[in-house]
Parts: structure tokens; sequence; C-alpha cells
DNA sequence: CCTGTCACG
DNA sequence: GACGTACGTGACAGGG
């Protein structure tokens, strides 16, 4: 052992993504019995590299090898060429999970396993192939992939694992028809559909090697194409000539890249029983734990058969788990002991994280410690930057507190393990975490999220807070953060907070979210919504967490120029209000302007609130308009009250003074139908819908030499519609083309479309609408402030026109009050707890259970849009801001707008597929500016 | 802290 | 027959 490779070694080279991919299509989709977790391609993963360890035996056997992984989905050669690879079809949902996990395998029988930032696998392979020839040793290559063929040669051999076939320098020219060292010629010319390399059109294997065999090389047949007499052929190699070299930089393996180990780093070593088994039985496969204990003469681990004993009622936490008890909790002052929990938690193969601060704000909150939980009572707090004095030291020092690790170092220790993509990164909210520290350079990966995981199996049921959470499944009340920090105008921030009331609350965190995981983590599976967890909600974490942090250009100086315009014209509105009402009141106080109104001047129509009051709300103050002057006045006054307040003058506070932009967070687990919500502003509610408001979205500017875009899709909730309740006119429409609106108006009044009315087409509009939310005779009514019975007639037609409509409607309530859920498209479960509740809130809950479906299914679709973008847009100088639901926002520079709406269009209008097959199309339609006003 | 109002999809 | 209703959000101001 320990000797240097060279002659008379043999170094196996194993293309991993090649076993993957193998393993996953030659496979069912397995699942891990006790949790649900996708599996299968693990499982095939670990048969084929136990054949392969068994089949190593003999004078041929190895003494170096290692599996090679591709890693990033950005590498040079997209540089060279933006469509390099752009038809790969994505990664299957339930793959991607496993991916991390063959790492593991790969670890666990003691293989080396190698992988670089940017790179394929297939140059690592190259390196290691030219590294080990020079050295006078031998290799083989573990992978029938064609593009490897240029590798032969010179001691080095290619091995079909599946077909146990070898290749070498004969197969090379079999395939290729010339020898290894033309083979990137003959590619070069011949293209690849696979990984879209462009080539010589009309060119493939055959001819290419015809003309490389003539010629000599591609550079002497490119420099002589003139000679060649066919005139098609000749051509194309004169005109695509750039084409065809560029096709041979992308085919050309790179026998250069950068590695951080060497060939001696490769020695085969025998697996270590305990960690094999361990992780096998982990996976729960039982066969091939039992047949690999064998091989090793161990004992196999004992696999329980029943699903992990999960209980749902609140209090009766698994036995074995000891009582939560902040007194226990370890408090990790110096390196010696981080370290310790470190290797602890990258041995266990998961964490749970959290991170103290001195605000809730992430893009301004310092780091203050962090928590780490191993196991259900094991948890510590590693103080970093608390501040020395106490709480009522009313002068409080700026020194940091004694005992501390020096912030850098920790964060030096701990991003290994927070980086580490065999160790699963547990959370209550993970992306507030994950943007802390990325402000500290580390990049959280993977991540699981207790809180994502309770949206998944309870949306609708009830919220998703820790406090919550603890208090309902595991019948315990943290301490409250408020015992920490106190309240109002005389609390503290976190870094005030002495350390050991801060362990206390902090590990006590970190332990109860462990604990929450242990439990949510198997019930996924149970609840169906694996697929929504793992492919909706918890992708989307690192996705907001760069747009979050990307945030938007907004110019101050556009928004106070506009709020001191609103400003001036609200006095005026102001004192023309006063003299209209005989005296001076607040205007914006509804009790006051519903006295002055009903009872001063005596206006008709006075409706008084539950509290008492008269109700003043913009649709009375509308019907009242007619009457006297001073309810537009008002209106127009609150409109410019809430641009100004809203809007022109709470934006500015929000803009970064670091980065000069506004960085909006997202709740992902917000809303109960799917969608997400804006705050710390709300960018969702940007004014749009007034002319006056809409030149508020011109102080969101894109910076200089770059373009804001917009690409929103057009009426996908109406399309949902058509889809879900198969109404074939409406469907055909859409396949048409055509103005639902004006289609819809046509086929229930009968009106011949080019005969139709604005005013007809509006109605139609209306009741389209009203569908989506669950349309009610009173609420038409108000819309369109028409008689009810009108409203109830035109419903009545709409529902004789699409009948479908009214059995979706029907079937939809029914299975909700069945269930107490409804469903999306996508599996996303939304619970309908009052679907049974008598009274007026059953309505609620009704109209209620007929839009989720709807909005929520809209909702799927640009999540996974979103989840997609960023590989498809990888190579372009862009980036996404914002979503407002149906829209998508991104900056990007001039030269690559069109590049972009290419790009994000495709994402966006394929979003459904290919879990769902829309019977209507998705049209997404794109704008371009300055600033979001024109973009719009 | 709750309510009314109003901005968005 | 009456009850109150279009679906989903978040922010701000007023008022107790």
């Amino acid at each position: 052992m320990g000797t240097q490779f060279g002659k008379g070694c043999h170094l196996h080279l194993i293309d991993g993504s090649a076993f993957i991919f193998r393993a996953y299509h030659a496979l069912p989709p397995l699942t891990r019995k006790s949790d649900g977790l996708p599996i299968g391609a693990v499982s095939g993963f670990c048969n084929m590299l136990h054949r392969y360890v068994e089949g190593n035996s003999g004078p041929d056997a190895p003494t170096h090898v290692a599996v090679i992984f591709d890693k990033g989905s950005h590498t040079f050669r997209n540089d060279l060429y933006d469509q390099y690879k752009a038809n790969r079809e994505a990664m299957p949902e339930d793959l991607r999970p496993q991916i991390p996990l063959t790492r593991k395998a790969t670890e666990a029988f003691n293989i080396a396993c190698k992988e670089l930032e940017g790179y394929e696998a297939d140059d690592i392979i190259a390196t290691l192939s030219c590294q080990a020839r020079d050295a006078g040793g031998r290799v083989t290559i573990i992978s029938s992939d064609k593009d490897l063929m240029q590798l032969v040669g010179d001691g080095v051999e290619m091995l079909d694992a599946m077909k146990n076939k070898r290749i070498d320098v004969d197969g090379v020219r079999e395939k290729f028809g010339v020898g290894p060292d033309r083979v990137v010629d003959v590619q070069a010319l011949a293209g690849d559909s696979v990984d879209n390399v462009p080539g010589a059109p009309g060119i493939g294997i055959k001819t290419a090697a015809l003309l490389i065999n003539e010629f000599g090389s591609l550079e002497a047949l490119l420099d002589r194409a003139d000679e060649i007499k066919q005139p098609k052929r000749r051509e194309t190699l004169i005109e695509k000539r750039d084409q065809i070299e560029l096709s041979k930089r992308l085919v050309q393996l790179d026998c250069n890249t950068p590695l951080d180990f060497t060939l001696d780093d490769l020695e085969v070593k025998d697996p270590d029983p305990e960690t094999l088994l361990g992780f096998l039985a982990e996976m729960e496969f039982r066969t091939l734990t039992r047949r690999i204990a064998d091989a090793l003469g161990a004992e196999a681990p004992v696999i329980t058969d029943a699903p992990a004993d999960v209980p749902d009622a609140p209090g009766s936490t698994a036995p074995e788990w000891p009582a939560i008890d902040a007194s226990k909790y370890e408090c990790v002052r110096d390196m010696d002991r981080l370290r310790d929990w470190i290797a602890r938690a990258t041995d266990k193969g998961w964490v749970a994280v959290d991170t103290e601060t001195t605000g809730l704000n992430e893009m301004r909150a310092d780091l203050v410690g962090v928590c780490l939980s191993i196991d259900p009572g094991a948890a510590c707090y590693i103080p970093l930057t608390h501040k020395a004095g106490g709480a009522d030291d009313l002068f409080g020092s700026d020194d940091l507190a004694e005992g501390q690790i020096p912030l850098n170092d920790a964060l030096d220790a701990l991003k290994p393990l927070l980086e580490d993509p065999a160790v699963m990164k547990i959370g209550q909210n993970m992306k507030y975490d994950a943007k802390v520290l990325r402000r500290y350079g580390i990049d959280v990966a993977p991540i699981d999220d207790t809180m994502l995981m309770s949206y998944a199996m309870h949306g609708g049921e009830h919220s998703h807070g820790m406090d919550f959470l603890s208090e309902k499944y595991l019948g315990h009340q943290p301490i409250p953060i408020k015992e920490l920090l106190g309240t109002g105008k005389s609390q503290i921030t976190f870094e005030r907070v002495p350390i050991d009331d801060a362990v206390k609350y902090a590990a006590e965190d970190a332990d109860v979210t462990l604990r929450l995981w242990h439990l949510f983590k198997p019930q996924l599976h149970k609840a169906h919504v694996t697929r929504v967890y793992e492919g909706l909600e918890r992708p989307l974490v690192p996705v907001l967490t760069r747009m979050e942090m990307a945030g938007i250009k907004v110019d101050r100086d556009t928004l106070s120029r506009m709020s001191n315009a609103f400003a001036q014209k609200m006095a005026g509105l102001e004192s023309e209000i006063h003299e209209l009402a005989g005296e001076a009141f607040n205007v914006g106080s509804p009790a006051q302007l519903g006295d002055i109104l009903f009872d001063k001047m005596g206006l008709e129509g006075g409706k008084r609130g539950k509290n008492g009051k008269y109700s003043t709300g913009a649709d009375i103050l509308e019907d009242l308009a007619t009457e006297h002057e001073l309810p537009r006045r008002v209106l127009d006054w609150r409109q410019l009250s809430k641009l100004k307040s809203t809007y022109t003058d709470a934006l500015q506070d929000h803009i970064n003074p670091d980065t000069g932009r506004v960085h909006t967070s997202y709740s992902i687990a917000g809303a109960n139908t799917g969608r997400l919500a804006s705050t710390d502003p709300n960018l969702q509610n940007i004014p749009v819908r007034s002319e006056e408001g809409r030149r508020i979205r011109e102080a969101f500017v894109a910076e200089p030499g770059k373009v804001l875009v917009s690409l929103d899709y057009s009426q996908i909730e109406l399309r949902i519609l058509a889809h879900i309740a198969d109404i074939e006119a409406l469907k055909q429409a859409f396949r048409e083309g055509q103005d639902i609106h004006a289609a819809t108006a046509s086929e229930m009044f009968g009106v011949p479309l080019d005969e139709m009315t604005p005013d007809v087409r509006r109605q139609a509009k209306a009741i389209n609408f009203g569908v989506i939310y669950g349309i009610s005779g009173f609420g038409l009514a108000r819309n369109l402030r028409i008689p009810r019975a009108e409203a109830q007639g035109f419903i009545d037609r709409y529902f004789e026109r699409f009948p479908g409509i009214k059995t979706y409607m029907e079937e939809t309530t029914a299975f909700a009050q069945k269930h107490n859920r409804v469903e999306t498209l996508f599996g996303r479960v939304i619970h309908t707890p009052e679907i049974n509740a008598k009274g007026p809130r059953a309505g609620f809950a009704k109209r209620a259970a007929i839009n989720a479906p709807i909005q929520g299914t809209a909702a799927d679709i640009i999540r996974r849009a979103m989840v997609r973008m960023d590989d498809a847009i990888a190579g372009l100088p862009a980036k996404m801001l914002l979503q407002v639901h149906d829209e998508l926002l991104f900056e990007v520079e001039e030269g690559a707008v069109d590049d972009l709406i290419a790009a994000a269009r495709d994402v966006m209008q394929g979003a459904a597929e290919p879990v769902v097959k829309l019977d209507v199309p998705l049209i997404v339609d794109a704008g371009k500016g300055a600033n979001w006003a024109e973009a719009h």
C-alpha cells in the first residue's frame, strides 16, 4: 500500500452519471418503505457497484478506482456554445433527491468519489486517463459513452459494464470508422443530437469517417474542402466551417482539468463493513444488505419491516425520545467542541440548523449564533457575536462577550458541513437561515424544511410556525422569544441576550425542529405529498433565496417627486372636501366621514357595519357620487393617499442602503392555495390598473445597460378551468387563440364575434372570473352593478351553455365535503376544514373549495417554471427578480433580451409537463423596457 | 390589536 | 326564509 501510481498499476474510472441513469431507468420507481423516499436509482446503483466490486478479482483487478460524477449544469462548453445540451430533458423529479445518496453510496463502498464544479465527468475521466497513461499505468473506463472513445489506446480501454464488453482500439474503429485519435474529428462533423452539438448538417458518422480517412484530419479536410466533388457536401463544409470547428471544441475532452487530488488518492480500499451495511440498512435494501453482509462475512443489521411508528396525536411523542429539557443543551465555546459536533453531524448524515440574528430582515440582520441538533435532546448553541454586558446594562458595551469562538473560525469550520451534499440540513423556514448564511459566504445545501413539510401536508388546516407545530405535534411549548428580548420600546436584540439564556432558547429550537422532521418526513409519503414537497416546495428555497437577494433597483428620486406631487393634490382635495362638508374633519377617518355623509349631510344609503359605524367603502361612495360632489373627491383623495403612504413613501424606506435595491421576502407557506405571498415590502401589489398608480412602476428600473423583461401567462386560470372542467367550447377557443371573453359572450348570448360590443364582452368577462371564484348571483350582481335576478339569469344561462362548469363545481364541493380537502392537478392538497360547517361559513368554504384547485394549479405551474428557470437561463446574463402570481420579472443585459425571452417563455409554456398534459396551450406574453411600467 | 380600506393577481 | 357572499393576498391608518 501507499506505492506511487505507475507501471503495473491499473486504474478503473467509473462514469457515475451513466450508472445512475441506467439504474434509474432499469428499475421501477421504488420508494423507501418507512418514509416513501424515492430510492430506485440508489438501489440499482448499489447493485451495480456491488456487482462491479465482486467482478474485480483476478490478475486484472484494479489497483486504483474512482467513481466520477458531473457537477453543476454550467460548464466551459456552455460558454463556448449556449445551446450545448440545451435540449436535454430535465432530470426526473424523483431522481433529483437520489443524486446525493449515490455519492453517499459510493463513499459507503469506500470507493473514491470525485466531481468538479463546472466540469463534466468526461473531462475528469480524460484528465485522469492521461495522467495514468503518462505514468505508465493501465486504465479501464467503465462506461459505454461514445464521447469517451477518443481516450482509448495506449493502455486505455473502455468496458461496457452492462454487456461486459471491452472496447479497445478496434472497437472504436468499428464504431467510428477511424482510430481513437480521429474520433473527435468524426464527431465534430457528425454532430450529436443528444448533446445538441451541431456538426455539419447532412453528414453522419459514415460520411464523416470516409472524409477523415481520405484527408487524414479535420483540419486538412476543411482546408481542402474545395477538392470535394459532391457540391452539397462541399458547400456545407465551406459554409459551416465555424460551426464544425466549434463542434470539435465541444466534443474534445479536456485533459487538463484542475484536480485537487492525485492518482495516489484513488487506491483501492476494502469497504468498512459497518459503514457500508449501515448505509444499506438505512436505505432499507433488505436483499442487498444480506448479500453484502454474507460476502463480507459480517452480520447483517436488522431492518424493521414496519414503517416508523409515527404518532399523529399531539403530545404522544416516540417513547425513546428524551423529554425536551432546555437545561441539557451544550454551549459550544471552543473549536474542539465545535469540530466534534461537526464530525458527529457529518457522520450522521443530517443535522438541524438554526441561526440566531440581530433582526428579522435577512438582508440586514447580523449573525449572532448558530444551533445544531443531531438527535432528539442532543442540541448545542454556538454563540459567536454576543455582546458583553447583559440586557439590563443600559449602556450595552460594544465589546464581544467572553468565551466565544471567533466568527470567521467558526464559519470556516461550519462551511464544509453546511455545504456537504451528503449531509441533510434541516430547518424551520430554512430560507431565512440560508439567506443569512449566504451573506457570510455559505451556500447551505441540501436542505429539508419542517415548515414546508407541514405546509405540504396540512395546508389549509392550520398555520406552520414552529411554536404552533411544536405545541400541536410535540406537546411542547417552546420558550417564547419575548422572554428573551422583551417587547416594545425596551426590546433588545439577540446579541444582547446573555449567552446562558440564549443557549436554552436557541438550542431548543433546533431540537424541536429535528423532532418535527423525524415526525414529518415519513408522513409525507402517507399523505401522498412527497412529490409536492420535493418538487414544488423544497426546490423553491434556493430559487427564492437568489431572487430575494438580487432585489430590484428602485429610483428614490422618482418616488420622492411623486410623493410631493401627491401631497399637493391631496391638500387641494382636502380643502375642497372640507368646504363641501361645511366643516373640517379627518378625511382619512372612515368613522368621521360616515358621520358627515349620512348624519350631517343626510345622504341616503347609510349602512352600519358590525361596529356600529357607517360603511364608507369605495362601492358605496361610488353610488353616492351621482348625488353629491363630495364622495368623488374622497375617492380621489383616498386613491392618492393609498399611493403615497403605501408606495411612494413606504417603498423608499425599503431601499437597502448597501445594495440600493428593494429586497422583498416571499413566504412559500403563506397562502393556502400554493401561491407565494410577498412581504416587506409587498411587491405583488404595485399599482397597475389606474393610470396614476401605474406610474409608480416607472420607479422600478433596470441597471444601466440592462433591461427589465416581464413574462406573464395569458389567462392561465381560465385555461386551467377549461381543462379541469373539460369544457370543449372553451378549450377550442383557447386552441384557436380567440378572445376568450368575447367567445364566452358569443356562446352565451348568441352574438356573432364580429358584432360583439364592449359591454356584452365586459359582462361575460365578469362571469368568467366569477366562475373561478365560485360564482353567486349576489356577487355577480354587485360586481356588475345589476339587479340580483338579472345576474342570476346570466349564471343560469352560462351553466346551460357550459354544463361542465356546473358539474365541476358540484363535484368539487362534494369531494371537499367527503374528504375535507381538494387537490390541484399536481397533487397539492388544500384542506377545507369549514366545508361542512353550518351557516354562512359553509358558503365561504364552498367557494374557496371551487377556487382552490384552479388558483392552486396555476400556482403550481409557475412554481415549476421557477424551479426550472435557473438552469434554463444559466448561460445568459440575466436574473429572475420577481414573481407576481402569473408573471416573472427579469433583469437582463440589453444584448441578451431576445435569448432570455425565448428561453424563459419555453420554460413557462412547458411548465406543466411532463406531469400534466393540458388540453389547452399555455401562452406567455412578454414585454421589455427600462422600467417595470414599460416592461409590463 | 382589530377593523376598514384598497393595492395586486 | 333569512343570512351575508364573489377567490387569494399585504400594508396602512384610525381608534380603542
